[in-house]
DNA sequence: GCCAATCAGTGACCTAGTCACACAAGGCGG
DNA sequence: CCGCCTTGTGTGACTAGGTCACTGATTGGC
């Protein structure tokens, strides 16, 4: 059996948790159980609500919209040291969501039963600061994509997610997948690319984009 | 000095705070105050955020997203017997909101100073759970407003906008304040007006719209 | 009655999304 | 190794939406 001090490990993995009472740290390790879940499972979405609050230790998360006609657009990510808040929110749902909540990579995360979570919430201001906090990021989140999808060009939004999704320089997403990054058409992703090709920015494989020339895309992506 | 059950009358407004504890009820109008502003006031914004929660009693709030280019979108409206959660967000703010919330009429509201609203998440289960739902609700509010601007057509999103907030069949508003509630520009507006109105759909008049055959903007919007 | 501010209409032009394709690259069973 | 199927990409024509640069109309204030 492992020593409390290890079983305690995770919760510091979450910058927002590290000054939570020792009393409640406690509650939160004994009553929360860590669990892993494959690659491209949908976690939460339209008729899927989860019972637990999930605390992310390792993988990403991609939250996304959908529309009926087939169209999406990611929202945000939930990435390693976060918490799926609105994994919270879908358990006290007001109204079925739209969106849905995917696996991009195989994760282990710390899931809490609502129960504990509603006692943590009220025994733990520095959980309360944890969770309102986090609510308050993706709130943010989701502002960002608002002015994003209503006010900006296409070419500088891709421009955007090319740099901060290629962190080898090269990244592997086919077209219609940065379509669904964007909420866009596939045939405007090409285009687009086509262009940044043209400009010499980039090289195009099968499922891939290089990034040559991260000045050019940078300069275009600061507009 | 009014009866106590006088001085929790305005609790009974809000629907998720009819079962709150008795012991909570009387902490919560003690505690709390009675506030009332001018309508067209910036109650929270991009550098403002205010040290209050706001349960609103009367009037409406108007959230809206501003966009360096000067246009700007409606995220949500609060209403009376609805909580303005994003200001406890702001209060706790991760980081600063491109968004404003402004009175749309004159308004007045219950101010929760943010220790009491602490002490009050912390105490009981019912603010608890109605602060949760207030949240959930934004969010529900905002995926629409991704959608619709994502995914929908500005001839339909328009014609709900129309048939929304004329209720006497009479909408008071500019071309451009239309515009901005819909996130658009206001030749936009003015084109897809015209349209309408070329349809028998709708009279215009100088920052009005009359609405002549609700059936055929209903037709559209339920596309 | 005049002026300035506000509101609405319009054409030209550009960007973005839709539709209907053609075509190319890999994967795989035979 | 070949044909075939799936998946990914390229393209032209067209529609919808956004921008720019105007004009003209209405109205409230002096």
């Amino acid at each position: 059996m492992p020593a409390i001090a290890e079983q305690h490990d995770w919760i510091d993995r979450f910058e927002g948790l590290s000054r939570l009472e020792p009393r409640i740290r406690d509650v939160l390790t004994a009553r929360s159980q860590v669990i892993r879940v494959p690659a491209n499972t949908v976690i939460f979405g339209p008729g899927k609500s989860p019972d637990n609050m999930l605390l992310l230790l390792d993988g990403t998360v991609r939250v996304q919209q959908l529309a009926e006609s087939g169209r999406e657009v990611v929202l945000y990510r939930v990435t390693a040291g976060e918490s799926c808040v609105l994994t919270t929110a879908c358990m006290l749902a007001y109204e079925d969501y739209a969106a849905e909540g995917v696996a991009e990579t195989d994760i282990t995360a710390a899931a809490i039963p609502r129960a504990v979570f509603d006692d943590l919430v009220s025994t733990s201001k520095e959980f309360r600061n944890f969770v309102f906090r986090a609510y308050s990021r993706r709130i943010t989140d989701l502002f960002h994509v608002i002015e994003d999808i209503a006010f900006r060009r296409m070419d500088i939004r891709l421009a955007q997610k090319i740099i901060e999704r290629a962190d080898t320089g090269v990244l592997k997403a086919t077209h219609a997948q940065l379509a669904a990054e964007l909420g866009t058409a596939r045939e405007v992703i090409s285009r687009q690319l086509a262009e940044f090709q043209r400009r010499g920015w980039i090289a195009q494989g099968r499922g891939t984009v290089e990034i040559l020339d991260c000045d050019g895309l940078r300069k275009l992506a600061e507009t």
